[in-house]
DNA sequence: TGCAATTAAATTGCAAACAATTTAATTTTA
DNA sequence: TAAAATTAAATTGTTTGCAATTTAATTGCA
């Protein structure tokens, strides 16, 4: 088997399964005047709150050199705030506005209209959630 | 089981190993001067030799907005040739040069390098592969 | 034939993503 | 305590990725 053909590669279709679930957010995501990664800022806020710029780049991987012109495009929107840490200057807490808040309950059934688009049985679903976990752990590991 | 929590999401973790991968590429793909998507396009050349825009595109799952100024960049690096069909001149074929071709043998380590990084088993690979290119189906179709 | 529709690339503009560097604050340690 | 090391964000510069539009060529069909 030729390893340099695209369709033996493992990585290909991570790279073109990632960017046509993206694509599938689009349109549930345009209403809401998100792109898919600041959904992704607003799920982990919505369960925590008040994150650092470092814990929230720690739960999405992604540095501040990604997080900090996209939590500054959020801000502009009024979906969050960002203000330095008192007890230490160098930190910066990001919250949400009342607006970012709200759209909590606009997006929740977002997660089940993508889940119906990939047409995954549950056994499927938790299957491939776990080998997905498995090598995320693996990769992760690697930094 | 709340649905909003990233830790329950399926697309997070494609968003987040598509991004891991890339980054393991990174230290191999450097001494070849090659971005990973710029990779791709070589492992569909290595195979295919001389292909238009448009079914390059087809098989990366890229528009011309994307592979246009990739194509002037590896062209600007000498690794291809892009020309226009003299029988449709709406269409520009893009082959390898002499360069090119050769970086097929200095690659040729990489996809087995890759694969020992994600420390899975044959069995894991094959099942994986396989719900992926399943995924990727579903996905392709929802255009 | 000749105009409308279609097609393939290219262009424009914007949002990521990330390496590398810089800035400023805090901690360590000599 | 004072300089060195570390840390957190921000900044800079480059490459992707994609929607939307434009340009130019070809095809279809009235």
């Amino acid at each position: 088997m030729n390893q340099l053909k695209l369709e033996n590669q493992l990585c290909f279709p991570f790279y073109a399964i990632s960017r046509q679930i993206t694509a599938l957010y689009r349109p549930l995501l345009e209403p809401l005047d998100l792109t898919y990664p600041q959904y992704l800022v607003l799920l982990v806020l919505w369960e925590h709150k008040n994150l650092s710029v470092k814990e929230l780049g720690k739960k999405l991987l992604l540095d501040s050199g990604t997080l900090t012109p996209l939590l500054k495009r959020m801000e502009q929107d009024g979906l969050v705030n960002r203000q330095r840490d008192k007890a230490d200057e160098r930190v910066v807490f990001v919250s949400l506005t009342n607006k970012g808040i709200e759209l909590e309950n606009e997006a929740k059934d977002i997660p089940f209209k993508l889940a119906s688009c990939l047409a995954l049985s549950m056994e499927e679903f938790f299957s491939l959630k776990a080998q997905l976990d498995k090598l995320m752990e693996t990769t992760s590991a690697l930094k």
